[in-house]
DNA sequence: TAATAATTGCAATTTAATTGCATTTATTAT
DNA sequence: ATAATAAATGCAATTAAATTGCAATTATTA
């Protein structure tokens, strides 16, 4: 689908917001950069667990500082769990799809997403915070019936 | 914002969709057909109860089994609750805006709606079974500072 | 380097949603 | 109609994502 090629600096971003630099801050946010699509605060807490301690709560703190800092963003799906993205320059507004089968979120094509949002630019009077266009269903890989 | 003007009769949804005919289906169906706005089993529990005696599980798997006849949409926020509304012929997919303020599931023109779904339509491979255009912020009711 | 502020870890809690099972209600066949 | 069968509901308990209070730790500052 779609994928980034450039990257930001986490500690670049971190300065940037105002926020201090601790490992736990770091770790999360460089699995956010370097992800190659949205993760759920469960695959952050698994795969840092894995080389470094940190605590689950630690991380829901973490990635609602980061959205409060538009360093992140988070999607929701109707499964009720939340993946979270980076939403810096090299990653704009786009929308996702996300595979009941595999559990994946996919990132879609970002200028047809944008201009998919530009038609809602102009809700007279509401004040958009967040927006988020969210396809689920099953992709293709699933669709095959491949495991992975 | 949009305002639908025709509505089905429930007896006929459920027929037609091969659901036996219970007080507490007639009851959740009538409350979609007839709301204003997307609705959470919480808002429709409250409504019921008030009249009829419900189980609030109930609701949930009237709920679920409407999303699964397609009967009804379920329309998630990124608060975790989920938001219900009719999925017929009345009341064609649309995006929804969702006021963090007073928790209002508002629904947006279904005409730009379908524009802006229709740019996603081809997603070679992917079976698409929803698809969700949600914009979270303030209404302009609760910018205002208005109370209701 | 001490004082202060922010962050983290832990335990407990909250809340939407789900599940198992007994009971009730609806549908079907006789 | 009525009995037999199937489906739906109510209730209690559970699940799981997310949140909160508080003590301990770590970072920032004066």
């Amino acid at each position: 689908m779609f994928k980034k090629n450039e990257h930001c600096n986490s500690l670049q971003v971190l300065k940037d917001a105002k926020l201090s630099r601790t490992s736990q801050r770091v770790a999360v946010l460089d699995m956010l950069i370097n992800a190659e699509r949205p993760l759920t605060v469960i695959q952050i807490f698994r795969n840092i667990n894995f080389h470094q301690k940190i605590h689950k709560v630690t991380i829901y703190r973490i990635l609602s500082s980061f959205v409060a800092k538009d360093i992140a963003r988070g999607i929701p799906t109707d499964e009720g769990i939340n993946y979270y993205e980076m939403a810096c320059r090299h990653n704009p507004v786009h929308a996702h799809f996300y595979c009941k089968s595999c559990k994946k979120m996919f990132c879609l094509d970002p200028a047809t997403s944008s201009r998919a949002i530009e038609l809602f630019a102009d809700l007279n009077g509401f004040k958009i915070e967040a927006l988020s266009l969210n396809i689920t269903g099953v992709c293709s890989n699933c669709n095959k019936g491949e495991s992975f």
